[in-house]
DNA sequence: GTCCGGATCACT
DNA sequence: GTGATCCGGACA
């Protein structure tokens, strides 16, 4: 992928990840999924981790273009960020749900849980693809075992909701939240 | 040094 | 609504 591309705002990169491929490579197996749901954290954004200033755990976020912000939440979950904008700006998108070609075979099932939601949340999606902290400040390439494919055809406007972010209490207003509509893989309406 | 709450999720 | 379970960073 262009790696100029990422070099831009979140906001505006962010909707424009919905339908590319995001390709997990582990034990030679490669998994992949299509985003479907993303949000969007930028430097002047109060909901941003850099947004007060640079630590240990949040640097990734200032990192190149095209290289990946992964933290702990709850003491449970890892996220995942594309990290964009140039270097030095906190700037990042959370990839907040895929759709799964298929189904790693350690991921169990939840009792009343559907296949195509496996990967329905940001910290489900980390779950699924053993996406954790040793991968936090990566390059996207295959070197990593983490990269991004171009989606196969391009996604028409109308079939991108925008809306407000979820689970956050400063910048509530900014509606910098987007999903393709009606797909069953989408975290939350 | 202590302690609160978080870009979550599954279950009630 | 609540519990699970970690740890960064504000100092509540």
């Amino acid at each position: 992928m262009d790696k100029n591309w990422l070099a831009r705002s979140a906001e505006l990169v962010a909707p424009e990840l919905l339908g590319c491929t995001l390709v997990r490579k582990i034990e030679g197996v490669e998994y992949r999924g299509v985003i479907v749901e993303t949000e969007a954290y930028t430097a002047d954004d109060p909901a941003c981790h850099g947004y007060r200033r640079k630590t240990d755990r949040n640097k990734a976020i200032f990192g190149k273009p095209g290289s990946v912000y992964v933290y702990l939440i709850y003491g449970m979950y890892h996220c995942l960020n594309i990290v964009t904008d140039l270097e030095d700006v906190c700037s990042a998108v959370l990839i907040r749900a895929l759709a799964l070609e298929q189904i790693p075979a350690w991921v169990e099932l939840g009792k009343k849980e559907k296949a195509d939601r496996v990967a329905a949340g940001p910290g489900k999606l980390c779950r699924a693809l053993k996406i954790d902290r040793q991968l936090d400040g990566k390059l996207l390439q295959s070197k990593s075992g983490l990269w991004l494919e171009r989606g196969d055809d391009q996604l028409k406007r109308s079939q991108i909701h925008q809306t407000t972010r979820i689970g956050i209490n400063q910048g509530v207003d900014i509606p910098w939240r987007w999903y393709i509509k009606d797909h069953p893989a989408v975290s939350k309406k």
